[in-house]
RNA sequence: CGGAGUGUGGCGCAGCCCGGUUAGCGCACUAGUCUGGGGGACUAGGGGUCGCGGGUUCGAAUCCCGCCACUCCGACCA
């Protein structure tokens, strides 16, 4: 066999194992992000029964409490397993969102060269909420803060004409901003998780097109995610550029005042068949005709001209994403040149998106608790059901609820199944905690009449069935 | 960055002003018994360099100095 025939082999043998690990993993359902089933004997969830007494807000105390953070420095969090799981699911909203909007996705390193932003200017623009780091070798680097720079740096290594265009790229990749002073949890931590997209076209014109796009993919992400996101016109801060729009959703625990018109609220949301190469023009101008603004750009003698008095909306919010149409801020400086169809050479014209996925956790908690705690949208519950076995070591119950476990287990049904010795009350309030959108309540009372109970965390509804039924309500 | 404050078993706290036995309480944890539909009861246990460094003193969680970390209120940000 000659070397390159062998070369080849082996490549084919490697190639192999590959594709039948994957199918592997497929077949016992480990395959993708998506964690399987678990008995809570065999998990980890720290529950907090006490308050930490540093968590302000509330969205940060349940957090804590149901085990899915823990704090390692200020602003700095470990995802615990059933936080990382929620963590997970708002990430893959956030990406087959971007993909079906035609962005393209890559990954790019958190740590950056500090010769990158000097072309810029970024480097000494940007103050002490860069996280400035040097290497062995007394090489300045920095943490990034947003990618702008490095994203520009790799489109003008390969692309140089308008045949190419337009491109959206994006990743989902850990951000460091030194917050001068971090709080309320992961929503304003100084290590977080965020979506970072960015458009390149040719002209101002095709720009606005891809601004439209991701606009309209932000309106159907938070959408998913259960929340009532309302763009508004906003300052553009330090990333530049002269149009841009915050996406906020509306919690009556948000940092920032939001002044809007009641209309706004009951516009339609694109569904997913929407043809993101048509015209994205009417859906944009619909969302941005109406008065919308947030308390430090409040002009409240407009908002009293433009909205009658009955649709005066004054409510409290959090910003979740952010829009920025720059130029050729970052292209200019940097001399990321594309050829016009005319062969004449110039800046590419480009926009930056931005998701804060990690703050989203929070701001999906601040929308959606009570008293008891934290209640999940069905898009990101980190189990779809939870399973109360009230008397563990009870043969029926035990049967009954490892007959649930199994079914809905094998329905592909993310479930978590409450197998530990405890008294029934710690399992209610845990259950109720950690915000499962549905209980299965399975104790030796229920069973006498061969029953089982299903608790909707959101409403409190309570209704007994066979387990048959049960299982039919969950795969069904 | 201005202002305020806190560091004592895993969590929540007391003790500190006014220095003095083996540093205490609740929860959690371990073993056992009874229990069992909204965070159970009893019994017996285990676990702490009192943030770090220095000083004063016969003696420091406690007083003094320095440092570090963290939190809260305000101005700023996905």
């Amino acid at each position: 066999m000659t070397e390159t025939g062998f070369r080849a082999g082996i490549l084919l043998f490697r190639l192999f194992k590959i594709v039948s690990t994957a199918v592997a993993r497929y077949v016992d359902g480990t395959f993708s992000n998506l964690q399987p089933s678990m008995r809570l004997s065999r998990y980890f969830l720290p529950i907090l029964r006490e308050t930490p007494k540093e968590a302000e807000i509330l969205s940060h105390r349940l957090m804590l409490r149901a085990g899915m953070i823990r704090q390692e420095a200020a602003g700095i969090y470990a995802w615990l397993p059933l936080g990382f799981k929620v963590l997970q699911k708002v990430t893959e909203i956030v990406r087959e969102e971007m993909d079906r909007a035609g962005a393209i996705e890559l990954l790019m390193p958190t740590l950056q060269l500090a010769d990158l932003w000097r072309e810029t200017g970024r480097y000494d623009a940007y103050g002490p909420e860069m996280l400035r780091i040097k290497d062995r070798h007394e090489r300045e680097m920095l943490y990034g803060p947003t990618n702008e720079d490095m994203i520009t740096e790799i489109f003008r290594a390969y692309v140089h004409s308008y045949r190419e265009l337009p491109k959206i790229l994006y990743h989902i990749q850990w951000k460091f901003r030194d917050e001068q002073r971090p709080r309320f949890g992961v929503m304003r931590g100084r290590e977080f998780l965020m979506k970072d997209a960015y458009s390149f076209d040719i002209d101002e014109e095709a720009a606005r097109r891809s601004y439209r796009r991701m606009f309209v993919a932000y309106l159907r992400i938070f959408d998913r995610l259960g929340l009532k996101a309302i763009p508004m016109r906003a300052e553009t801060g330090p990333i530049g550029g002269n149009l841009s729009h915050e996406f906020i959703i509306l919690a009556e625990t948000g940092e920032s005042g939001v002044y809007c018109d009641a209309d706004i609220l009951d516009l339609p949301i694109p569904d997913e068949l929407i043809d993101y190469d048509g015209a994205l023009e009417s859906i944009v101008g619909d969302w941005t005709r109406l008065y919308a603004a947030t308390d430090d750009v409040h002009d409240l003698a407009r908002f009293e001209r433009e909205t009658p008095p009955e649709r005066r909306v004054r409510k409290r919010g959090i910003e979740v994403g952010q829009v920025f149409y720059f130029g050729d801020k970052y292209s200019k400086p940097m001399r990321a040149l594309v050829a016009g169809p005319d062969g004449v050479e110039r800046p590419v014209i480009g926009g930056s998106y931005g998701v804060g996925v990690s703050r989203l956790v929070g701001a999906l908690i601040e929308a959606n608790h009570d008293e008891a705690g934290i209640i999940w949208p069905d898009s990101v519950a980190p189990f779809a059901v939870g399973i109360a076995n009230l008397k563990v070591g009870d043969a029926a119950s035990d049967a009954a609820s490892l007959k649930l476990y199994g079914a809905l287990k094998k329905a592909g049904i993310d479930v978590l199944y409450d197998d530990l010795d405890e008294r029934p009350g710690a399992k209610f309030a845990r259950l109720d905690l950690i915000g499962l959108p549905y209980q299965v309540i399975v104790g030796p009372k229920g069973l006498a009449e061969g029953k089982v109970e299903i608790k909707t965390r959101r409403t409190g509804a309570r209704e007994m069935m066979s387990i048959g039924e049960a299982v039919a309500r969950f795969t069904g």
